[in-house]
Formats: C-alpha cells, sequence, structure tokens
DNA sequence: ACAGTAATTGAAAATGGTTATCAATATCAA
DNA sequence: TTGATATTGATAACCATTTTCAATTACTGT
C-alpha cells in the first residue's frame, strides 16, 4: 500500500500550473529553466541559470533564458532586482512577500531582511509627500563577519 | 562704498578648489561641467548634463562628461545612483549627508528623504546578520500626488 | 615667457548586459 | 492530424558607458 499525501507542491509546480494557467505554453526549455531556478536557490542572474541550464539542456539559447526570466517576472513569479554589480538578479516570489536585501561587497553572498517597522516608517514619510508607494528597494551593502577578517581587493 | 562679504562659496567653488587640491588639472571643460553641474539642481543622467552642458561649450565630448562625473564620483564630490529606470543618476554631494530616495514612476520627480531612525533598524539588523554597513541605497517607488490623477502610460 | 612632461580632450570604436529579429520548430485546440 | 499561433535558437541590434589613441592643453621648473 502506498500512502502518497501531497502537503504541498514544489516551487517549480506551482510556477509551471501559473504559467500554463495563464495561457502560455509548456515547453521543455521553460520547464528546465523554472526547475532549475527553483532548485538553485536565489539572487541569480540571467548568466548564472543559463549556465545551470545548459548543464540539463545542453542546446538551450541566451535568449531563451531572458525570455524565460521576463516572463516570470511579468506574471510576478519571479522578482528582479538590480544590484550595484551591474547585473540583474532574480528569485522566486514566494507568496507575494517582500523582502529586501544585505549584500556582501567582499564575497557578494546576499541576505535578505525583512522589517515591519521600515515599512512602516516609509509609508509614513511617503504620506508625508503625498506619494502612494507602489513599490520600494531597499539595499545595505557591507562587509559580511569573514569579509571583515580578509584583505580587500584592490 | 563696495562690502563684498563672501558668506559661503558656491557649490562650483567648493568642487572646483577640491580637484585643482587633489593634483587634477584645471580645464575649461571641467569648469563648464562642474558649474553647471552645481547650477542644474540634482539627479542628472550623463546625457542630461552632456545636453546642458553642449550649450555652453559646443565642442565637448560625451566621454568627457563621463569622465568627469566618474572623477567627481571617485572623489567623493557626487554621488551616483542607479535608479530603475536603467541609467545612472548623480548628484553633487553637500557636506556627505546621506539621503536617500522618493521617486515617481509617473512623471521621474526625486524626492529626497533622511530618517535617522530607518538608519538606526538598518544598523540593528546588520549587527544581527554580523554585517559591517559601509553603504545603503532606500528607494521608495510610487506615484506623487499629481500623477495619481492621471492615467497611467500603458 | 618657454619648454618639457604628463594629463586631458574629442572622436570613434569597443564593451557588455540585455532585447529584437526571423526563419524553423513545437505546442495546443479543434 | 492539422492548422493557427507561440516559442525557440542564432545572431544582429541596442544602448549606456568605457576605452583607445593621437592631438591638444595645463602645469612645473627654469
Amino acid at each position: 500500500m502506498v500512502i502518497n499525501i501531497k502537503l504541498k507542491s514544489t516551487s517549480a509546480e506551482r510556477v509551471a500550473s501559473s504559467l500554463s494557467g495563464r495561457g502560455f505554453k509548456t515547453t521543455r526549455q521553460r520547464d528546465s529553466i523554472v526547475r532549475i531556478f527553483a532548485a538553485a536557490g536565489q539572487h541569480l542572474s540571467a548568466e548564472e541559470l543559463y549556465e545551470l541550464v545548459k548543464k540539463a539542456e545542453p542546446g538551450i539559447g541566451y535568449a531563451t533564458v531572458y525570455r524565460t526570466l521576463r516572463l516570470l517576472s511579468e506574471s510576478g513569479l519571479a522578482h528582479e532586482s538590480r544590484f550595484e554589480d551591474g547585473f540583474t538578479r532574480y528569485e522566486l516570489s514566494d507568496s507575494g512577500s517582500h523582502h529586501d536585501h544585505i549584500i556582501c561587497t567582499g564575497c557578494g553572498q546576499i541576505i535578505e531582511f525583512e522589517n515591519h517597522e521600515i515599512e512602516k516608517i516609509q509609508q509614513a514619510i511617503a504620506r508625508k509627500h503625498h506619494f502612494l508607494v507602489t513599490n520600494h528597494k531597499h539595499e545595505i551593502y557591507g562587509l559580511c563577519s569573514s569579509c571583515q577578517r580578509k584583505p580587500q581587493k584592490e
């Protein structure tokens, strides 16, 4: 007897079904991209994702990765942020909760944070200037504990 | 009788003297760029500044504007920020005080803000992750009051 | 004032991340 | 299965920014 209780769908499944639900076609390439993206963890650049996907899908084109990333982004399934290092990084958005980033300028490590207090102050500031907030971006740059102990690149 | 008390130097003078003090040469082009930058107000992109400078200095090259902007930036006399609209904007830094931005996605208007409370929380968050903060960036995107009343571009 | 030296300039080409083009191919609905 | 339409991969185009390089200019010491 097999008991198979599906507690919750994986990110990849959730994204895939969300895409097909929106009228987009399911393709082998998109499946690979989404699955690998979900498995790889957060904050990938298009190039990093391309390199990973190429292992599973050797013929994949650069443009397809970019297109899929934009598709996910426009569908609200992924979120893109431009960091100071010059290129755009993406992360699958889990359940709409917004978070911000602490970035180590030594090793590139990215940590997420979320702070309700800051959001509240932010709203108050916007209100003072009669702004309707649609979005925000808060990045803290610094050195992680291990990079504080290493010499910095010149 | 002429009473001419110089209360404080202009931004342009301050920047120019700071540059020559650092061993950089004073050139007509740099003077124009800095003077026009100081007079034009804040948050200019390289292209916008180039267009302005061209009126006073018709032969000016694109590269010179970029180079000067980078020079100012590296000397700490200007600050550059990459907004979501794709290109980098600069502002002359007045007295080292850091501030953040509220950007209207309708009309591009940029308002500055500064909030000590947020900075404190930020430090606490960084400390919790054992980070040494060197920098931060906080941008609030939204619609200014007048853009809230206009239809949005499709 | 003048020459020597090193920095700066303008024009144009190069760079690098990202997007558009287009013919071939794959997906989906009927 | 077939036809309409979306997607793909390769490549060219984009576009902000940077580099290159020869000509010019600013500063230093005389």
